[in-house]
DNA sequence: AATGAATGAGCGTTCATTCAT
DNA sequence: AATGAATGAACGCTCATTCAT
């Protein structure tokens, strides 16, 4: 084996991951504004500095842990989706992605301080939903996917559809629910039973 | 016309109720670590330390505000249910309640703020908690009454019931939905539809 | 027994008095500056306004403080000297007084604490220092009786020969020790020993 | 002349230096409360802020600054005990420690201000003691090497030796004595020719 | 005479950010 | 690229004091 000599650019790429992801930590467990960059550069394991040298400011990191975070929800419903899966398949997956994502504490929780933010900051607004609407998109193709599947018609376009499930799981985590697998399933199977056939 | 003299504890109450409605206000427009002490006593057209001798401090501010946020609805909710009307105007009275009350920006995105200071802070979440549980419960019992009307039986109990019309609600406007009313009804039908016979 | 209608200007020196004896309590327990005027008034029983209806200012009360403190000091003094004593028991009196008065803890705070303030306050100093010197005075004359009664003169004049025994006895509970007796009267009696005969 | 060129290290050192010596300063001629790390700062030519960089808090500045104070003294008085001095130039040697430290008004201020907050607060007052005892021990020593030279024992152990002197030394200066040193010397002289024979 | 709501200056402290090293 | 001392604005909060009641 090797030893892998990284090279300057892969280093500091290492050092900006680990400032993300001890900031997305942060963010979920005391919120933006507690998380402070002090705090967030020295629990990664660096200096103040190190965060500025990577980040232009604190709300820079903001923008780019949303991208981040976002990112990887749109990938991995885009995979699933392009991947050469059988509807049936998919259907699975849905189910699949309904209990492990959205029953995710920690998403939800971020995903709703994203959406105070963007609530209240215009600039910021633009960014997180732009982000946000492509993630529903996707999301909505997979569910569309399920009611056609069951041979029905989705009573609503791709987003609301996506957002209607979304705002189930988070709304319910944000209450203090634990799994709202039971809740998203029970309101599922209701709209494809009522739903139109195809 | 005669001139209103305030005693001392009507003026004082005076100053309360700006305060409160000034935090509010402030609450959802900048959250709560923004609404900073000086901002709302400012805004409200006071100082710094007429906050302070209405208030013990910022956090007494947050429960008496939650108390009173929550106490609103669930009074609201409590009067519907005791007066007389029948299941019929209560049930008609549950859609304006959809219609009004939930489609709140405002409430929406207070409720958020406060469900995420809930689930980082121990001491406040007690207090919501509590409070929530109260006004899940009132409000779950209009909806069974819905259910009830349309000879059906609802498909999950009270609170429960109420959780998942809250999210709904509130995670829809979170992600910028202005009016969450039809996606609301939607599911509301639906499961309405799917319900088991009284 | 006719039950006693305190007039208003008793009254209010009752209230004086209450206001004196917990501001020189807390004076003692947290100091000048952390006894607030608003912690003096409520513990008194009262309001902060009856705190200014009683004194035109917190260094007012510094000020009528001191002097009361002091005068009490002077008066037991005084009335030792002036009553028909014989020497000799003026002489025990005065071992007796340095027991309990100067082996009191909390006198010897209150007065370190006021003589901090006296040598950063050229007001309340001018203040101080005439009262100090009078006390001073009195206890010299009181300790040369001693001196005197063992055919001795006393090494220093009056106030200068009191200071010193009031240093030490200030001085020690300072520092923590509890009970500045054994230390005071060492001193007393070498002095006492080593000084000319009269 | 070499430019001196300052590390970041020794920037740091001095700045804190500044802070120390600032802080003392104020703490002799105002008092801890009335030296505010905001006056502190600007006195010392920084803002707020690097008092934060360089103290944790403010009661941090007060145990690291008695620390400091106390250690100079303790220092001195250990180099005089270990360096081979003969008796006799050690008793001249404490003449002179006592004409010039205890005759030190700034000291004897700031060592009653740093007693009355020992008296108050339990946390200092670990601190604070520690520190006086070791102090005392080696002026006791001292002392106790004066009446040895004189042919006599101490009529006290160590400490409590040291404390009789620092007593008479701080408490007169409190007193607004300017010079204790007569004060010292007749008590000392007298304690020595009372003393028993060794 | 006594009340206590309101004031506004000031407190200790935190924070995002800068910049010399 | 990374460090961390220094900055200065802002924070929550306390205080002596005022004044309408």
């Amino acid at each position: 084996m090797i030893k892998k000599r990284l090279g300057r650019e892969e280093s500091q790429q290492l050092t900006r991951d680990k400032l993300f992801d001890t900031a997305t930590e942060l963010m979920i467990r005391k919120g933006f504004h507690a998380a402070s960059v002090n705090v967030i550069a020295e629990e990664a394991g660096f200096s103040k500095g190190a965060f500025f040298s990577n980040f232009a400011s604190k709300s820079d990191l903001l923008l780019q842990l949303t991208q981040r975070f976002k990112r990887v929800e749109i990938d991995r419903l885009s995979t699933t989706l392009t991947s050469g899966y059988s509807s049936e398949q998919l259907s699975h997956g849905l189910n699949a992605y309904i209990d492990t994502l959205k029953n995710n504490t920690r998403c939800a929780i971020l995903d709703a301080e994203l959406q105070l933010i963007a609530l209240r900051d215009e600039e910021f607004s633009q960014h997180y939903y732009d982000l946000h609407e492509e993630n529903s998109e996707a999301l909505g193709k997979l569910i569309t996917i399920i009611f056609n599947h069951a041979g029905k018609k989705p009573p609503l376009e791709h987003a609301a559809l996506a957002k209607t499930f979304t705002a189930l799981a988070e709304g319910l985590i944000l209450q203090g629910h634990e799994d709202p697998a039971i809740e998203i399933k029970l309101v599922l199977n209701s709209l494809i039973q009522t739903a139109e056939p195809l």
